[in-house]
DNA sequence: CCATAATATGACCAGGCGGTCACATTATGA
DNA sequence: TCATAATGTGACCGCCTGGTCATATTATGG
């Protein structure tokens, strides 16, 4: 999650930063509503009011188009995780946990074509260099959790029974899933998350992380 | 998930089983890699090696062939789930889940394209009456559990601090999520699910019923 | 002011799509 | 055997796609 994907040509550099953002902003949209295939650059430039050579003039083709998208992605991402934890530097495992759902609620919140965009990254083949993108994300999601297990498992707080990777699957699943329900309110499981209050949103995620606590830790701690 | 979807022409039915069934395979195989959008029918009968116009005295057009296809997807998973079940009357929720989730599995393990054109559905915008599919596969495993877990908290065998139905959620996310991680091998958090021998397989998924049972049963039971 | 470089434009291209239809082929049954 | 019905065929249609390029427009700086 370091080097960047694509870059766009320095003609794109050059623009105004308002037209720079304008046009990200309509090919996440259109990239959000249609999935990398069937996204259109036609689509895309006439909501913007371009000419599709003006485009080609910016990016080398689709691909780099939507890899130059996928960059603003993944560097968003980092940004909220980081900015939800670093609270300080001795919490809980579960409270890490919980911190990082309501970093990925807040950003679905605040971003959510980008996170469309990238559900369906997931599930679409014949997306360019695919695997590379969703490594980036799940690879940061499992370099984040993997030494935070590890430390709790040396620590104590975790059942013993249970491999610490086994415990960033479920972890992960859980998180993951619950996002996956927020962005796309069929599969929340009649929870009705999508249009819930802050406040009953931050209780569903409360006894979720519960449920995790009991299930994870070695019985008689905490409770 | 009662009624059928959509009703090919009286000349498909007609047709010899064989011819039928090849039909099928071909346009599942080619939904399961493109999804609905992408699928080309030009693909299908070039595979096939009939004429386009055939297709067309088979199906309406896409839309009727795609849901006549996913039909048999939802009848194939209702008969893996109640074969996977019936075993006894009596069976503990948890170990419910269990079998459900091995129910799962096996459909994949048979019908790894069938799960992809679910997978693609749920992720993809424009599928013709997508709710209505999603819905059908969901509800059928909310209507499942539901009462079960009902049941289960009249019984005292679930924490009384937690409703049913965010039971229900909970349980309903780790299974869709494992097998979501079973078929798209970079979504198994590093588990290596994909490749995995049936036994080790197993043992993967008794340590994720233990967790759920210990963090969803009361205190003090079970262990 | 003007030459040159940078940028913007949209008609155009080959290719693929879902869908149609006039026609060829085969099956039926009297 | 032969008329009729059922089924199979693929060239064709209009539409849309990603991508190109000759040309028009604008910015730059001597």
């Amino acid at each position: 999650m370091d080097t960047q994907l694509a870059q766009p040509k320095q003609t794109f550099v050059n623009l105004p930063p308002e037209k720079r953002e304008n046009i990200v902003r309509a090919a996440v949209s259109e990239f959000a509503a249609q999935g990398y295939q069937r996204a259109s650059l036609n689509n895309i430039v006439k909501q913007l009011g371009i000419s599709k050579g003006s485009l080609y003039q910016y990016f080398d083709n689709k691909e780099a188009l939507f890899l130059h998208v996928f960059d603003h992605f993944t560097e968003q991402v980092k940004r909220y995780v980081k900015a939800s934890v670093t609270g300080n530097g001795r919490d809980d495992f579960f409270t890490v946990a919980r911190q990082v759902l309501l970093a990925g609620i807040a950003f679905i919140d605040s971003h959510p074509e980008y996170f469309q965009v990238y559900l369906k990254v997931l599930f679409e083949r014949d997306v360019p260099r695919r695997e590379e993108l969703v490594a980036r994300v799940r690879l940061f999601s499992l370099e984040y959790f993997g030494p935070l297990a590890d430390q709790a498992m040396d620590q104590g707080v975790l059942r013993s029974d249970i491999p610490p990777h086994k415990v960033v699957f479920i972890l992960d699943a859980m998180l993951d899933r619950f996002l996956q329900g927020y962005a796309q309110p069929y599969l929340d499981g009649g929870l009705a998350l999508a249009g819930m209050s802050a406040d009953r949103l931050h209780d569903e995620i409360d006894s979720m992380v519960a449920v995790l606590r009991t299930g994870l830790q070695p019985s008689g701690i905490g409770e």
